[in-house]
DNA sequence: TGCCCCCTGCAG
DNA sequence: CTGCAGGGGGCA
């Protein structure tokens, strides 16, 4: 799914569609996406929305719905309004209700926000505010990349506690950095001029400090750009973003390299497939 | 720290 | 048909 700059172009399309809203029912369409009570939602109004890490909070008085996304979910929004610009809504949208619908939110005002998740890895749930703290929610993640308390210094003290694990493979956990995913690793690897299969121990602090800036780079490119569209990620109007257009490497296998021209390699690391080029990232 | 798995669907 | 896909929890 959906990475750091996904939830927030997310969380950044919402906000002025749902916040001050009232929920007048839920529609859970798959049991497994959903979990608390729903009906403690009804007539509770929006009051704010967070991200942390790959997670969208949708506040409530007393009440937090914790949505993660995971490969393939998607939030999208329809207003009341049938119509716009002459054209029905679904012409944007499809079909909505569709087959990946799993849970249908009904606000008040006649709104709805839909959350459709094909491979049903994504999950939605309903904690209280207080619970959050007390069952420690958010403790496992590491630090915000685009807090300005980031800073390189704590990049290289966060990757070295996995100091023979590729770099790449390293960014990908959450517990060291939060947010970074697939696609942003890869190109902050890119943009630090770094091989990804590099070990962390072996990264000199010149090094840290560009990985420090191509991470923070990339991330704010992803936002810029409305995030990345490889296949199902679209925003709450259901359109998809164009970050993928300006990417270096991702998804760019035997393509040239956009600096150098050199083809740009694809191999496997944890698991993943990992995209740099050979001549740029030493 | 590395698999397997949760699912569905699409490209090759 | 096999392999792969923006994630990550659970298990050895």
């Amino acid at each position: 799914m959906p990475e750091l700059p996904e939830v927030e172009t997310i969380r950044l399309g919402l906000a002025g569609k749902i916040i001050g809203s009232t929920i007048r029912n839920i529609n859970v369409l798959n049991p497994k996406s959903f979990s608390g009570d729903k009906k403690l939602l009804v007539h509770k109004k929006v009051i704010n929305l967070f991200r942390r890490a790959k997670i969208l909070g949708v506040e409530f008085t007393h009440l937090t719905l914790l949505v993660h996304l995971k490969m393939s979910g998607q939030l999208i929004y329809q207003g009341k309004e049938k119509f716009v610009g002459g054209h029905p809504t679904r012409d944007m949208f499809g079909d909505l209700p569709n087959k990946s619908t799993r849970v249908i939110f009904e606000f008040d005002n006649g709104g709805k926000l839909y959350f459709n998740d094909q491979r049903k890895f994504g999950w939605i749930k309903l904690v209280e505010n207080a619970r959050i703290r007390e069952q420690k929610v958010f403790d496992k993640f590491g630090p915000e990349p685009l807090e300005k308390e980031f800073t390189w210094e704590i990049l290289k003290r966060q990757l070295v506690k996995r100091k023979n694990t590729p770099v790449k493979v390293v960014l990908l956990d959450q517990a060291v950095i939060s947010g970074i995913g697939n696609i942003y690793a890869c190109e902050a690897c890119f943009l630090a001029g770094i091989n990804p299969n590099k070990k962390t121990i072996r990264l000199t602090d010149k090094e840290y400090k560009k990985l420090h800036l191509g991470i923070i780079n990339s991330l704010k490119n992803g936002i810029k750009y409305g995030g990345s569209s490889k296949t199902h990620f679209v925003n709450p109007e259901g359109k998809k973003g164009l970050f993928l257009n300006y990417a270096f490497v991702y998804s760019r296998e035997k393509l040239p390299c956009k600096i150098c021209k050199t083809p740009i390699n694809k191999i496997k690391l944890g698991g993943r497939g990992t995209y740099f080029c050979p001549a740029c990232q030493k």
